[in-house]
DNA sequence: AGCAGATAGTACGACATCAAACTATTTGAT
DNA sequence: ATCAAATAGTTTGATGTCGTACTATCTGCT
């Protein structure tokens, strides 16, 4: 069985036990909820073989595309990736042990910190920006 | 910045940076993950007052909708709810502690269990499909 | 200048999930 | 009847996230 049938299971199971109640918008919702897992799983795996998962991609992308040289703080990056702080620290500290980035202090506030693309975590970033826009059928 | 914005600024500045490639289908994934964050944020808020999680309410609204008289395997109710089967030993016990559920032994295979809905399980599953298939705006 | 409050990043603890290993039981082939 | 393989559920260990609390630093009001 696949996902659409046990979508259809379901919400017509709901429909025979409360009839009373309209089920339209949790069947779109579970629509949603199967694409979402299946082209994550599709992204996940292509970049897979990079060694970084679809979050450590989602900070080289944030850095790849926006700063100057690929340098930015860490406030920037939790905003623009929407993640917590906490969970970004942990990201980073990952990617820093692999040699994707590095951290320097802010010469301009101390509190920060700046961000910063190794030429490893370019071109990481790099091959797996082509291989995720590549999924498309176009040209 | 809202969530909308955010996608455009992402996608074009990838396609500054990399305008031999195609963004079209990010933009489409990006909006389909923060449609699912969205509303699975509302959705959970909507039952967390009842003292569960999504996750949870999974796992009763399979029983609820399923069972005679809310009566599973917990085989069935993984393969529905789409949870690894660790994953819902953890529910199951959760559940059990909060008096929703009870497992007992399987008559004619024991190697299996059969997991039911209590009242109070039954009363939640209730209340928190009425609030959320109450979301959606016809009639 | 001094100090209260805001802000940046990190550390810590809690939580939920999964994959793999494990135990107990059942099934099926011979 | 026996035994290898399959199956049900749990346990264990690892992972990744969040919320809260904490430290260090900066800002703005007086």
């Amino acid at each position: 069985m696949d996902a659409n049938e046990l979508i259809d299971e379901t919400v017509s199971s709901w429909g025979e036990q409360r009839p009373d109640l309209d089920f339209g918008a949790m069947r779109v919702a579970l629509g949603i909820n199967v694409v979402t897992a299946q082209y994550s799983e599709i992204y996940g795996d292509l970049i897979k073989s990079l060694g970084i998962t679809l979050g450590e991609f989602d900070v080289l992308a944030t850095l790849r595309r926006n700063g100057k040289r690929g340098v930015l703080t860490p406030k920037e990056i939790s905003r623009v990736a929407m993640i917590s702080p906490s969970g970004l620290t942990n990201r980073l500290t990952r990617l820093e042990n692999m040699g994707h980035i590095d951290r320097q202090m802010d010469p301009t506030d101390r509190r920060s910190s700046l961000v910063r693309l190794t030429a490893k975590g370019a071109k990481t970033a790099d091959v797996a920006i082509e291989r995720l826009s590549g999924l498309h059928p176009s040209r």
